[in-house]
This record gives C-alpha cells, structure tokens and sequence, in this order.
DNA sequence: TGAAATTTTCCCACTTTTCCCCACTTCCTC
DNA sequence: GAGGAAGTGGGGAAAAGTGGGAAAATTTCA
C-alpha cells in the first residue's frame, strides 16, 4: 500500500521521477505498467495496472442511460492513459492530462493505499488548508464510532 | 501505553531523538518502524507501525465520492510516512511534516495511549491554554456520569 | 517516393540530497 | 569524583534527482 506525500519536480519533458522507494513494488506488481487518469478533484491518478482494471471494468458496466454514470466514464475512462517507468524510473505525463490537472513544473505525488494521487504542489497545499478548515464540519457517518 | 509531555530539541537536520523511556518498548513492540502523519489540529502523529495500519485500512475502505472521506483520506494517508529509528534511537520527521506543523527546534513529544502527538513547544502551550479557558464551556455528552 | 525536419525515446553524466556511522559533550548515578 | 548512559553534532559515502544530448522513428512536404 502507498502512503505519503513526496514532493517532485516535472522536468522540462514533462517526466516525472517515480520515488525510489516505491519503484521495487511497482516493478514486482506490475512490471511498471501504470494508467493514468483524470480526477474530479482536478487532480491525476495513478494506478498500477492491475489495480486499475477492475475499476475499467466496473464503470463500464455502469448505465450508458444514466447521465452521472456516463459523466462518469467519459472522464475517468475517457482519460486513461497508459504509462510505462523507463530505465530511469520515469513516466512521461500525456500533455492533456498535464493541462487538465495544471501540471507545469513543481508537483506532490501522494500514495493513497493502492493508487497514487499527482497534484499541482499549490493546489495540494490548498487541498489540505480546506480540509483543516472545514474538519469542523462533521465526520462521515462511516465513521462513528472510530477514533484516531 | 504512553504517557506524559517530553520536551526535545529537533537537531541541525530535523532529527528527533526518541526519549529512551519508550525506546526498549518501541524496538519490541514495532522493531523502530514507526508511522508519522499530520493531524487536523496541525501537530504530527507518530503510531508505531503495528497501531497505525488497521487506521490506514479504515481510512482507505471509506467512499471515494464523499467529499469529507476524501479529505480524511488525502490528510491521513496522503501525509503518513514510514520511519526508522536509527542507531541512536532517532528519527528523521520527513520535511512537507515538519513544515505542517511547523516544527523548527523546540518541539513536545506527548505520549497519548496508543500513539504519540508531536507539538510545535509554542503551539503545545497555547493548546493548553486554550483547554483552560473553555472548562466550563460544558462537556461532551459522551461523558454523562463520568467523573476524573 | 524520397529527403528533411521534428518529435520521441533512451541513455549517460553531474549535482544534490539522504542515510548511516562515529565522536564528543553533558547529565545522572553510584 | 568517576563511570556510564543519553543527548547532540558533524562528516563521508552512496544513492537518488535532475538535466542534457544523441540516436531512431515518424511525419510532412516537395
């Protein structure tokens, strides 16, 4: 699983230097085969590959009927772009998907257990000021009971 | 369990030297891999590994499409990050940590139970004070017929 | 259809950071 | 006061991050 916030910087290429310290793992689960998509959040995600297919799998099984379901699709699936880690261990971001979540040159990859989140560095921080903010707000329900 | 209010001095390289009370118990319990991550009330928390992992698979079994989960998780997960104790029973509190909690020299370590918080030393004070000032401002329901 | 130019990919080298180990100083205990 | 343990600081080696350049492939234009 991925944890932790790892800040990077986006060479004039637009790669992006996988930390070493998850490249043995992604090598071993999925021979550095990962799929990148868009997020809601205007954000990247980025999953090996064999964690992404079953994600695949399940929106396109969703109602094409269904307006939701096919924003849905369009933008996750629409999205995805499949990357390979060079010698190096570096992917090369698509340029849409760079544009898309404002990508230029300084960025923070964030392990979120199986997938990776890639922000903007100022739009993380931002991201994480609202969550302090509004932590005030009220826990999901899932949640009662639970402590930290 | 941990208890009490420790005050340390992060060295020239934002090393924190763990206080050797709790080094024999934490080499036993978890062999030094602790677990740091930033907490909504802007101090660090540091769980030994084995504490901290059935959190981080609550956290990441949460709804991806609930804005608030989201938020927990990106806090929780997206900031915790592995360390060792070294040779001398220390530990490098990863800098985007530091810099949350603003962590420059004087720093608090307070045993709470399970885990451990780590505290700016103003930010510790004005805590503190705070739960002066709003002692009377009533008590959590959950404590009904419960008294120190 | 061929040649030239642009883009992409792969590789190498340099700089920076990180990690690990050793040594010194200070404080507590006997 | 002396010995030991804990706290503190620094330095060096190794690895990771970063950038540039060359070669190959693809596309476009003549």
């Amino acid at each position: 699983m991925f944890r932790g916030v790892t800040p990077i910087s986006l060479d004039s290429k637009g790669r992006l230097a996988v930390p070493a310290k998850y490249r043995e793992g992604l090598l071993a689960f999925c021979g550095g085969h990962l799929v990148v998509t868009a997020d809601p959040s205007r954000c990247l995600l980025v999953y090996p590959q064999p964690a992404w297919d079953p994600i695949e799998q399940k929106l396109n099984s969703l109602s094409s009927f269904n307006p939701q379901s096919r924003s849905l699709q369009r933008l996750l699936v629409g999205n995805a772009s499949d990357v390979e880690m060079d010698g190096a261990g570096r992917i090369l971001v698509p340029p849409p998907l760079r544009q898309f979540a404002g990508l230029i040159k300084d960025v923070v990859l964030v392990g979120q257990g199986a997938k990776f989140e890639l922000w903007d560095q100022e739009k993380w921080d931002l991201q994480i000021e609202n969550a302090l903010a509004f932590k005030d707000s009220g826990i999901p329900p899932e949640l009662d009971g639970f402590s930290l």
